[in-house]
Order: structure tokens, then sequence, then C-alpha cells
DNA sequence: ATCAAAGATTGATATCCGTCGATATAAGGA
DNA sequence: TCCTTATATCGACGGATATCAATCTTTGAT
């Protein structure tokens, strides 16, 4: 109910919705999920401090201290980039590690070069 | 003010700031903008939509039959996508269009696309 | 068994945003 | 000039969302 959707839908990255033809109403609402989850800016800074961590992996304890907010939200923020299918969580002990799904983010990616071409 | 945010600052997509380093704040807030203007079900259909158009060029009256949304909505979403950068506006007559602006769409693209390297 | 720490969840609040009806503006035609 | 049509703007309403304090759950240590 809350994986990634854009690995579940290969099908709706893979082609070429936003040149050849118009996206169905039910692409579009699948494509904006992950859209919406990138579109805010802690998120974001969140997504690349995960990927510019040294073994690809960031710990929750280490991502509080980056930032200026409460821990239920960045915890809160962390489970929208999760279930958007952007981050990847693993527990370890008493510790959570999350790290980036390059293939949600290369589905997006190609998507809005689609437009480009 | 509200022009193209991407075009006007092509360091933050030429670099690679969603892999090696950490986004900063302002780097973080300007590209949200152009992805929260994305992250729409209606605004993607309308970005594919004009994308999708015979000359790359859409009249919004032919938009608004596409929708089943008033016309003031269509107005209000074509004017979000249009301050991100994404859609460019030429009227001519009575009549306005829309084209995408590819520069500003492949940008956000190539962004993306740094974190799967 | 008890305790402390990490992280998630809950409930509340304030702000943002998508939508609409009503109205304004602008351009062409009669 | 007056009317019609195309598009934009305004003001309001309702639902979504970012944030916090408080609390819960889980895990490891003593």
């Amino acid at each position: 109910m809350s994986k990634s959707l854009l690995v579940e839908a290969p099908a709706v990255t893979c082609a070429s919705p936003l040149t050849k033809e118009p996206l169905t109403v039910e692409q579009a609402e699948r494509i904006a999920t992950p859209l919406k989850a990138l579109a805010d800016p802690v998120r974001l800074r969140l997504l690349s401090l995960v990927a510019s961590h040294a073994d690809g992996e960031a710990c929750v304890c280490h991502l509080n201290e980056a930032f200026e907010l409460s821990q239920p939200t960045i915890s809160h923020h962390l489970k929208v980039l999760h279930e958007a299918g952007l981050l990847e969580r693993s527990k370890r002990g008493v510790w959570v590690y999350y790290r980036v799904n390059s293939d949600a983010l290369e589905g997006l990616s190609t998507l809005l070069g689609k437009v480009s071409e």
C-alpha cells in the first residue's frame, strides 16, 4: 500500500509518457507521488545527505543532528521518502539506516528527460 | 522574481549536488520550486499535453477542454508551471499558447540522475 | 527486571494549496 | 461604441501537510 510506486510500475517509467502522448489520470497520479515526496527542501537535503554519505548509508541519529528540526519531524520526512520508494530502510540494533533507491530516482530522471528529446 | 529558477542558476544543475556533497538550504529551496510545480497530477497532465502537441505548442482553450476543471483552475496551474520556468507563454491575438521549456526539464532530469551514478 | 536511548506514532495547530464562482482585463467583430 | 469570447485575477472555502510536544515501542545494557 505504500511501497515504491515507480519500481512496482516500471511500465510507466520505461515508456515515454510526457512526450509522445499525454499522461492518463492514473499515470499522472502515480508519478506525482514520488515527485511530491521530492518537492520539499528538507526532504531534498535529507536525500542528498544520505546519498553523499560514505557508504551510501546514513543513520537517523546523524540525520537528526544535521537539522534544526525536532526528531519527530525528521522521522516524518524520512517516512514520506520511504513510502514514496526513494529511500530504503534497514534496522540494525537500535539504529535505523537509510539508503537511496537509485532505481526510483533514475526512473524519475529518465521520465523528465524524455520531454527534452 | 518568478522566472525560471533552474535556467537562472545553472551552477545548481550542472554541479552534482545530490551525490558528492549535501545540498545547502538555499540550493534545496531553489530546486524544490520547480519540483513542487511538477508534483501535481493535473500539472503533470498539462505539461504532457503541451509536450505531446503537434508543434510543441498548445492553446489554453484546448487545455481547458481536456479537463473537467474550471477555467480559473487551469489558468492557475498554468501560471504555477510558468512561474517555475517549466512552461513558456506567448499571446497571439486573444489566444495564449504554452510550450515546454526543455532546458528546465532537462536540468531537473540530470539533477536527479546524478544520484544514481 | 529495570533502565536508558533510538526511533516511530499520536494529536494538535498553523499554514499552504487546489478548487470554485464572481469579476476583471483584453482583443476582435458587428 | 457595444458585444462576445479568451484568459487572468480575486476572495473564499476545505482539505492536505509541516511542525511540535508528548507518548509509545523496541532494543541493548546493567
